[in-house]
RNA sequence: GGAGGAGUGCCCGAGUGGUUAAAGGGGACGGACUGUAAAUCCGUUGGCUUAGCCUACGUUGGUUCGAAACCAACCUCCUCCA
C-alpha cells in the first residue's frame, strides 16, 4: 500500500503505458519531469506546473547541498514542503554535473571533488554523500551517482567510465538502503555503443533497481544515433521497471524515445527555451522574438488552454520577449510545460488506443531534424 | 554682444595624419539552447558587378603621397560671462 511499484497499463509495439504508485502520488506513463533544479522550476508558481499536468518533478543533488545546503532542506521538513510541492519529486544525483562543470571538477575511484560553480570553495561528492542528500531532501525517486562523459568520446573512454559509473552504481544502492516507498534508479551508460549499453544493463540487472535510466545520450551525438542506442538498450532492461531517459529533450526525441520503450522523461528545454523565447508548438518551434510576430494578433495557439494562448496575442508576447519582461519568461514557460504534458497525454492515450506509431510521427513531422530550417513556417 | 566647448555609422560613444568601412555599448535582425554555472550565448548590422570597387565621420574649400583626424570659412548645438 505504502509502496513504490510500476503497472504497466497498455502496450504497443516496444511503447508502455502506464502508471507509478508511490505514497506521495500517482505518475502517468510515458511521463513528462519538468526541471526545478534549484528547488523551484524556475518562473513558475508550483500550482501552475501542477496545472499544466506535471505528476512529478526533477531537483538537483548538487545544487541544492551547496545551496541552501541538504541539512537545511532536512531541518525545514524536506523539500517537498520547502518548495511546496506535495507529489513526487525524483533528484538527479549530481552526475550531469560530473560533466557539464567539467572545468571545476576532478574525478577519482572515491568520488567527484567540485568548486562550486557559487563561489569557488571546494566541495566534495562521492556515490555515499550524493545519496545521503537525496534522502535529507526526502526525494520520492534517487538517482545513482554517475559519470556522464561528455559526446564525443572514445570508446576505451567511454568504457573506462562506464566501469567507474557501475562500481558507483552498487556504491549508491547499497547507501541507499532500505526506505519503503522511496526508489533507487541506476543509469545505464556506454555512450553510443550498443554492446557497452547491454553490459551496464546487465550490470545494474544484477545489483538490482526501483526503476532504469539511459543516460549519457542527447549530449551531441544526433538522434538517429540515440535512437539506435536506445533500441540497442531496450532489451536489456527489465520490461516491468520503468524506464528513464536523462535529460531529453524535444518532442520528436520525446516521441521516438517512447516507441522504443522509454516511460519517464525529463528535460529544460520547455523552461529555458521559453525563458529565451522560443515555444513549442504542435506546428514546431516558433522564436517569439522574430518580427514578423510584432503585428500579428492571433493567439500563439489558438486551440492551446494555457494562460498565454488564452489571454494574450503572439504580439503582446512578442513585445515582452524584446522588452526582457519577466512576464514573457512567466508566460511562455508555462505555454512549453503545458504543451510538453499534451505531447505526453497524446501519446499515453495512443498507447492505449494501440495507435502511437501513428501520433509519434505525426509530432516528429512537426520537428524536422534534416535539411530545412526548424522552425513553423504556417502557424494556424 | 564676449569667452569656451562640441558636431562620428539607426542611437550613444571611442578614435586626433596611414594595418579605419571606423573600438565598445545599445537598438534592430537572425540563430542556438536536450539529467539548468543560462531571464543565457552566438552571428549579422553602408552599397555593389565583393581576392576588388564605390560612398561615408555637420557643410564647403584647403594642406598632405595620404585626413574622421591638420587649416579656413560657414551651419547647428551646449556651457559660462554680459
Amino acid at each position: 500500500m505504502n509502496d513504490f511499484r510500476f503497472e504497466i497499463t497498455a502496450r504497443d509495439g516496444a511503447a508502455r503505458g502506464g502508471v507509478i504508485r508511490t505514497p506521495r502520488g500517482d505518475i502517468r506513463t510515458p511521463a513528462f519531469m519538468p526541471v526545478g533544479t534549484a528547488g523551484t522550476v524556475k518562473a513558475m508558481l508550483p500550482q501552475s506546473v501542477r496545472e499544466t499536468g506535471a505528476d512529478i518533478l526533477l531537483g538537483n543533488t548538487y545544487h541544492l547541498m551547496l545551496r541552501p545546503g541538504a541539512e537545511r532542506i532536512a531541518r525545514l521538513g524536506g523539500l517537498h514542503r520547502f518548495m511546496d510541492w506535495e507529489r513526487p519529486i525524483l533528484t538527479d544525483s549530481g552526475g550531469f554535473q560530473v560533466m557539464s562543470l567539467a572545468k571545476l571538477r576532478k574525478i577519482t575511484e572515491e568520488g567527484v571533488r567540485f568548486r562550486s560553480h557559487i563561489d569557488g570553495h571546494e566541495e566534495f561528492l562521492d556515490p555515499e554523500r550524493a545519496m545521503e542528500i537525496q534522502r535529507l531532501l526526502g526525494s520520492d525517486i534517487q538517482m545513482v551517482l554517475d559519470e556522464c562523459p561528455a559526446y564525443p568520446a572514445t570508446r576505451a573512454d567511454i568504457e573506462k567510465s562506464l566501469e567507474l559509473s557501475m562500481r558507483w552504481a552498487r556504491r549508491s544502492k547499497a547507501a541507499f538502503g532500505e526506505q519503503p516507498g522511496h526508489a533507487c534508479f541506476g543509469i545505464v551508460q556506454g555512450g553510443v555503443f550498443g554492446d557497452l549499453r547491454a553490459r551496464s544493463a546487465q550490470a545494474l540487472r544484477e545489483i538490482g533497481f526501483d526503476g532504469y535510466a539511459v543516460g549519457g545520450l542527447a549530449v551531441g551525438e544526433s538522434q538517429a544515433a540515440m535512437f539506435d542506442t536506445l533500441a540497442a538498450t531496450e532489451p536489456h532492461l527489465p520490461a516491468e521497471r520503468p524506464r528513464y531517459l536523462m535529460g531529453v529533450g524535444k518532442p520528436d526525441d520525446i516521441a521516438g524515445a517512447v516507441l522504443r520503450g522509454i516511460d519517464m522523461f525529463d528535460c529544460v528545454l520547455p523552461t529555458r527555451s521559453g525563458r529565451n523565447g522560443q515555444a513549442f508548438t504542435k506546428n514546431g518551434p516558433v522564436n517569439l522574438r522574430n518580427a514578423r510576430f510584432a503585428d500579428d494578433s492571433a493567439p500563439l495557439e489558438p486551440d492551446c488552454a494555457c494562460p498565454a494562448c488564452r489571454q494574450f496575442s503572439r504580439a503582446y508576447l512578442h513585445h515582452l520577449v524584446k522588452a526582457g519582461e519577466i512576464m514573457a519568461s512567466m508566460l511562455l514557460t508555462w505555454h512549453n510545460l503545458h504543451y510538453f504534458q499534451i505531447v505526453m497525454a497524446q501519446l499515453r492515450a495512443a498507447i492505449g488506443e494501440g495507435r502511437v506509431a501513428e501520433v509519434a510521427a505525426q509530432i516528429m513531422a512537426a520537428y524536422p531534424r534534416k535539411g530545412g530550417e526548424n522552425t513553423a513556417e504556417n502557424l494556424d
